[in-house]
DNA sequence: AAAAAAC
């Protein structure tokens, strides 16, 4: 409670009084001493309350509501093999699949010494394993809403004896339009259980859910919800549009950014800019609604083992998502939403490290920044960023920056020009392995990807046995991006 | 104006 002074390297995991087999857990996972939000909401939830948590995510959140979960739930694991014995009793709600994916597995290694059971269920991916595994029973269950609902239809997944419920990232949720559904899951629900509900900020939307399904919350808050953490630099960089290829590259190799999150505000953008990147000897994958979901996990997967320099993404990847030691995020686009801004730099500078949230800002974009440093109550630091003229290959002898000392030398100047694309900042790659292509065959040859994803995607479909039934006989260069758009769009809407 | 999520 003392404000004054929070010392947490007094503090340790063991003040909470959780099981032994728990501890071990945590201390296995690295961590020593509880952050601000663990101290303050574990005993809460160990005391059985409904809790309404305003955390960043990074913050310790997971942690601090699957510890007191497993606690709970620990008297009550059983050993048997018989399902009966393991109904779901805890229910973890996340808007995104990845989030999912990732909640569950650090509720699975905080319970791997514990008899309970966990699993996670979310849409993209064929249902028979996940209905397997709920047959065989988990006392722990982590779900995107529609997957759920699915399984409930089935009756494969039965939540009548649920008596604690996460709603994480809940205001995401309610953007999401998941309304409807998180109400048709509460009305499954015991009306006797707790209830945890985790949100950004607490809007009037959000209050009223809390009001409708929370019987008086206790209410947690460590750090303002729209705060930024203060181990983020934060820059802008004026820049034209047509440069913010040119000028992603430039910081990735000025700054050595060993990896970056790249954030773009639209499905296909971050799906051109992967390939441009990848052009320019960045590498670089997409992850987006677009793609399957084998795709999007196997490009997380493949970033978070440091294969890729650069994960270009939509806001699917805002939340919540938990890389270790990413150095940096560069917003390619400004967000439209300015909250989205928040969550995107949160993606950098975790658990006390240091990191740069680089935003572009191109002249279109300057209410965007303004909301931005409104909701983040400061202005933000605006650097001018002159985009170098495309690298040119070392054996080129003239540089290509227009010297302007004669008229007869533009020939060449005019030449580059054509076919160029008005965000011609594309036209040289760097590499000297790189082939010179002419532009335009950049935008009308079908995506190759590079050796590295090819790599991949093999390695990938020899591992899981072809899952894919339906359609299957898309072109490597298809199943690999969403890339590959077709030039114009001659299909059926 | 765009993103996400069940089939």
């Amino acid at each position: 409670m003392s404000d004054t002074a929070v010392t947490p390297s007094t503090a340790t995991f063991d003040q909470f009084g959780l099981a032994p087999d728990i501890l071990k857990a945590v201390k296995e996972s690295g961590y020593t001493t509880p952050t601000p939000i663990q101290a303050q909401a574990i005993p809460v939830v160990l005391a059985g309350r409904d809790v309404m948590g305003a955390a960043q995510t990074g913050t310790g959140k997971t942690a601090s509501f699957s510890l007191p979960i497993i606690q709970r739930l620990l008297p009550q694991a059983s050993t048997s093999a018989s399902p009966a014995r393991h109904p779901v009793r805890a229910l973890i709600l996340t808007p995104t699949r990845e989030l999912a994916d990732q909640v569950a597995a650090n509720v699975q290694s905080y319970a791997k010494h514990t008899a309970l059971r966990s699993a996670v269920v979310f849409g993209g991916v064929d249902m028979n394993p996940q209905s397997e595994q709920l047959r065989r029973g988990v006392e722990i269950l982590i779900a995107t809403p529609g997957r759920l609902l699915d399984h409930v239809q089935q009756k494969t997944a039965n939540l009548g004896q649920v008596q604690i419920l996460v709603l994480d990232e809940a205001d995401r949720m309610l953007d999401m339009g998941f309304l409807p559904d998180l109400q048709r899951i509460l009305n499954l629900l015991p009306k006797e259980r707790q209830t945890l509900l985790f949100s950004a900020t607490f809007s009037g939307e959000i209050k009223k859910l809390a009001a409708t399904y929370l019987r008086s919350p206790q209410t947690i808050e460590v750090a303002r919800s729209n705060s930024t953490a203060t181990n983020v630099t934060q820059i802008v960089f004026e820049v034209a549009e047509g440069d913010k290829t040119g000028a992603v590259v430039q910081l990735i190799r000025e700054r050595s950014l060993k990896q970056v999150i790249v954030f773009c505000n639209s499905k296909i953008g971050a799906s051109r800019l992967a390939r441009s990147l990848e052009r320019d000897g960045v590498v670089a994958t997409a992850i987006h609604g677009d793609r399957t979901q084998n795709e999007r996990m196997q490009a997380l997967d493949a970033f978070k083992r440091g294969e890729i320099e650069a994960l270009v993404a939509t806001d699917v990847a805002a939340r919540g998502l938990d890389i270790a030691e990413l150095p940096a995020v560069i917003n390619f686009d400004l967000p439209f939403n300015a909250e989205d801004y928040v969550h995107r730099i949160g993606r950098t500078g975790r658990a006390g490290a240091s990191g740069d949230a680089l935003s572009l800002c191109s002249p279109n974009e300057r209410k965007q920044l303004a909301d931005i440093e409104k909701l983040i109550k400061r202005p933000l630091d605006v650097q001018r960023l002159t985009v170098d003229a495309p690298v040119r290959h070392h054996h080129e002898e003239r540089a290509p920056r227009r010297e302007r000392s004669g008229d007869g030398r533009d020939e060449r100047g005019s030449r580059r020009r054509t076919g160029a694309p008005s965000s011609g900042s594309f036209e040289r790659p760097h590499h000297h392995h790189h082939r010179a292509q002419p532009v335009d065959d950049f935008f009308l040859k079908p995506y190759e990807p590079s050796p590295a994803s090819v790599r991949k995607v093999e390695e990938a479909a020899a591992a899981s046995a072809a899952p894919q039934k339906s359609g299957s006989k898309q072109p490597l260069a298809a199943l690999l991006g969403g890339f590959g758009m077709p030039r114009k769009s001659t299909s059926s809407s």
